[in-house]
DNA sequence: ATGGCTGAGCTACTCAGA
């Protein structure tokens, strides 16, 4: 099974590379973040039409989450968490692997730049509900997949100058704590587990031609629980879609389980 | 390099992203 992580900055803007995309890889399940729009706005037809249903947390102009599928998403919700602002971040749902019932969950976690300001706060908050409430997940299950845009730079390789980045929301020790704190709580980080001293990135901004300098950091994340390890087959961040023209700045990370 | 680009909402110019 094929499961796919993608933060697309506007699923609207995007719908042709991503219709292209899909096309391309096949995924069975499809994890969108960024889709910038409400549901009544969602292209529910242009999924439906390549046999995938659409699940969509959204949300008017920023953020919002989608989970498009081929295979049944049971028990789908929206309120993983109680969100401070009221933002549309987070959508979960549950499929069956080989007799493994598995939560998956769909993360837009948010930027909190620049810091010293309350959108850090925000930042800081929301990954502290967010580990809490994971917490108590496994005390339910202990098959959980949880997948999306992190805006985590987990170590200085994951970045293309770590000094421009170890004072960001996105680098400081502060941050990355608490996404060691989730893999502390038995959790792995599926790429850097099968590409132990790799460098290679999941966004590249749109300006001061970082695509073509390879100004990157690796901000997209697939953290599986232990117990889901033995059901992994391969992980791999497909750059291709960061080349096409009308781009995400950010690019797929695709996640092999059977 | 606290913004060089892009998208949404809207129809001029902000806000947000990382």
């Amino acid at each position: 099974m094929k499961i796919i992580s993608w933060n697309v900055n506007s699923v609207r803007a995007r719908i042709t590379n991503i219709l292209e995309y899909i096309k391309d890889t096949l995924p069975d399940i499809l994890f969108l973040q960024e889709i910038k729009t409400k549901e009544e706005s969602f292209p529910y037809e242009d999924f439906k039409n390549v046999g995938y249903e659409s699940h969509v947390f959204g949300q008017k102009s920023y953020n919002g989450v989608a989970i498009i599928s081929k295979v049944k998403i049971e028990n789908l919700k929206k309120d993983f968490i109680k969100d401070d602002l009221n933002q549309a971040r987070i959508i979960s749902g549950e499929i069956l692997l080989k007799k493994k019932k598995i939560n998956l969950i769909n993360i837009y976690a948010p930027n909190g730049n620049p810091i010293n300001t309350d959108k850090y706060e925000y930042k800081k908050n929301w990954l502290k509900k967010f580990i809490t409430r994971i917490k108590k997940e496994l005390g339910k299950n202990s098959n959980i997949l949880i997948a999306g845009d992190f805006n985590i730079i987990p170590e200085e390789i994951d970045v293309y100058d770590f000094k421009r980045y170890e004072n960001d929301a996105l680098g400081k020790l502060e941050i990355r704590k608490k996404f060691r704190e989730i893999l502390n709580l038995g959790f792995n980080d599926i790429y850097r587990l099968k590409n132990k001293n790799k460098q290679e990135y999941t966004f590249w901004d749109y300006f001061a031609g970082s695509w073509q300098k390879n100004y990157g950091m690796r901000i997209d994340h697939f953290i599986l629980s232990n117990n889901l390890l033995e059901n992994v087959t391969s992980i791999n961040i497909n750059k291709k879609p960061r080349s096409k023209t009308k781009p995400s700045d950010h690019t797929p990370i695709e996640l092999e389980i059977n």
